[in-house]
DNA sequence: TCGTTATTCCACTAAACCATGGATTACTGG
DNA sequence: CCAGTAATCCATGGTTTAGTGGAATAACGA
């Protein structure tokens, strides 16, 4: 084997972390691990995914390196192989939105932005920046809203944050204090939840705002994180 | 269309960045845009491709939106769409260096590292990091030397740093001073170049030390980049 | 207008990949 | 040791991808 066939070795391996990336239901599957670590059942149900098929996908990214597992009991948990995996998850997203306009549209399609005669649309412009959360919760004069399925948020959540999952904010209107205003944030970027929160709780005559940024770029950013139920 | 279908359309747009990422090929072709643009043969030429499977793999590119096109007379330059782009590949060999083993064992074999009874065997622990480089640079006590291909030097070097390609180093080493220390770089942390220089350099009796970054890494760190032909 | 040159398009083959359902393995708890 | 559960392995069929050589374009220069 000459330096051709060494040098192809080499680059084919950086390849392996390419190709596992190179899939949708993957990168989906990364999403959620991004917010903590899930069994192979839980993320085959969030994936709507087969079990076997989601299986095989977690096995190929184990190979390209980029998850890690731990077994617990009968079942196996997966878990993202470190912080630069979720760096490279997010500078994907980053570079496809900066550089593909197709993406602009398909955002906007699935957040459902822009779509006439829906009451509750957001306006991104109002959105509250990390920087001004952190203020705002100092001052104690705004509500955090976590609207993520409560294992993620038990997993690492914003300091302060109330979690009440999507599903059920309907019926629990009432624990919200009505005169303040309410800072809703969910998985990352491209996340619908957050979005859908802020609609329902619009209508319900509350102030709501999103925030820009999600769990994902929240730990990015190194900002602090408190786990377990304690609010 | 429901939300599921809108969410796998928006992943799948970020996926087709990743696709693009994961070809061997494909990053072979990065790797050489990442030192400035070229037009469609010379880059078949240079990663040892046929040109119309280069074009093919090109198109791939920039479908995925990691390169522009410019035209000039009848050639066609290829050329790295932003400089997220140079980010996004090198945090993906990042990756794969961190949590592959088998990345370490491609590189030293490509690089040559470790090889038993070869002379001129590089020890890493010796090289020079950027800082340690401007400071030297800055007194005047060592001799920077780029051994990368002509164009690539004029798209853009360290300033002051010397041109001479790996292939010509054999018959120009009268141009260096036999004196003074000289530090080698090439296109990056994966390159041959500047190792096999090395050895030829140490080979006839000269102080040379591998530069512990490359042309890419030091666009990426943002440290001063001349251009054109002027050393 | 007519070659020339650089690149892309096309048709085709071989290989790799995705999803799926059923069989198999690995561990747990009685 | 046996039953039960969670996950992986395997065989299959349908789709996509990589490479190749030859035909088709597009811009230039006489």
């Amino acid at each position: 084997m000459g330096d051709r066939g060494k040098k192809s070795a080499l680059f084919e391996q950086f390849a392996l972390v390419g190709k596992a990336l190179g899939s949708g239901k993957r990168l989906e599957l990364i999403d959620l691990l991004a917010q903590g670590e899930r069994t192979v059942e839980s993320l085959a149900d969030a994936a709507d995914l087969g079990l076997s098929t989601t299986s095989a996908h977690l096995q190929t990214l184990k190979r390209a390196g980029l998850v890690i597992t731990r077994r617990e009991r009968t079942r196996i948990h997966y878990e993202l192989a470190g912080e630069d995996v979720a760096w490279l998850y997010s500078l994907i997203r980053v570079v496809a939105q900066a550089h593909l306009s197709e993406v602009e549209q398909a955002r906007r399609a699935y957040l459902g932005i822009d779509e006439p005669g829906t009451a509750g649309t957001v306006d991104e412009r109002q959105e509250m920046t990390p920087e001004d959360l952190l203020v705002c919760a100092e001052a104690g004069t705004v509500t955090v809203l976590d609207v993520r399925p409560r294992h993620e948020y038990t997993a690492g959540h914003i300091p302060g944050a109330l979690s009440i999952p999507v599903g059920e904010l309907g019926d629990r209107l009432s624990e919200l204090a009505p005169d303040r205003e309410i800072v809703v944030y969910c998985r990352g970027a491209y996340c619908v939840l957050a979005y859908e929160a802020v609609g329902i709780l619009r209508q319900s005559g509350l102030r709501a705002t999103r925030l820009n940024a999600g769990m994902l770029e929240w730990r990015l950013e190194n900002l602090p994180v408190s786990s377990g139920t304690a609010a």
